[in-house]
DNA sequence: AAACAATTAGTGTTGTTACATTAAATAATA
DNA sequence: TATTATTTAATGTAACAACACTAATTGTTT
């Protein structure tokens, strides 16, 4: 659906400033279907984020700083968010031996179950992307990196 | 900047997913930039979007319900938002004669001088989006637009 | 007309985000 | 070594978002 359908606005001042609505609001649009697929499982977004990041390190311990440096959202707590996956079993913290100042971050079992559960659920949403060819969807990776400058 | 290296995670399962996280990336990019500008002159990103609603109106009066369908994020309080901008002397509020329950909200001078002066800082900001041609601007926008199917 | 359904705005609540600030530990420098 | 700067994590705060719910009004059906 076109973008001046979706927010019923049919002129904009020009085609960069569409591109800007057309990105803010696509991304509203994931955000909100990823939301409603993960409320269920009692995860947010931004905490699956941080539990895809422990992932990825391979069990190894990771401090906040790390965390923080690889979220989609670097401003956000990820003290917090990591606080409220660790009350869900979801993660267990440690102090670091060689500095004192951090913490170290892993995953647990539980965690790494939860994640593998919730990953089927959102090759769903994948799939329902899959309109537009491979070769476009490397196209717009692409223009976004640009885009960014 | 790719987005490999914006978030620092060199893999991604595929195309598809890459370009989730680049949109959602690019998203929240965009809103931090914006609401940088905004701030001091006690804007939000998404009382902006309604004031520019009410001026796409050209004066007329309109009701929350239709701010509300073109609004950016459909489900955040456009009641509340609105009281916001009539609190700070940016709208204004009435009741309708025809409906009870509708209310009418109009921009006020003070208002759209804000707007005038606020879309110059932003026309900065388009600037620097620059970097790609108008003709991949396009591209962009047919393509997010088929993506959300 | 009466009963029921739908629409419209507003509110209560809970969680999240952005940003500033603090506290503790470590690194760098005089 | 003593002092200062930097790094790391945590927290206080204000604003915002998502969602469910309520109240008032209007529309629809019998």
């Amino acid at each position: 659906m076109r973008i001046e359908e979706e927010i019923k606005q049919e002129k904009f001042k020009n085609e960069y400033q569409k591109l800007l609505v057309n990105i803010l609001y696509t991304g509203h649009w994931i955000d909100r279907m990823t939301t409603r697929m993960l409320r269920p499982h009692g995860l947010s977004s931004q905490q699956l984020n941080v539990l895809r990041i422990l992932r990825g390190q391979k069990g190894n311990p990771v401090s906040i700083k790390l965390i923080q440096e690889r979220m989609l959202d670097k401003m956000s707590n990820a003290s917090r968010l990591v606080d409220k996956l660790n009350a869900k079993g979801l993660v267990e913290r440690s102090q670091s031996d060689i500095d004192r100042r951090q913490v170290k971050i892993t995953i647990t079992e539980q965690g790494l179950k939860l994640l593998t559960k919730v990953d089927k659920l959102l090759d769903n949403f994948e799939e329902k992307v899959r309109t537009i060819s491979k070769q476009e969807a490397k196209e717009l990776n692409d223009l976004l990196d640009k885009l960014r400058g």
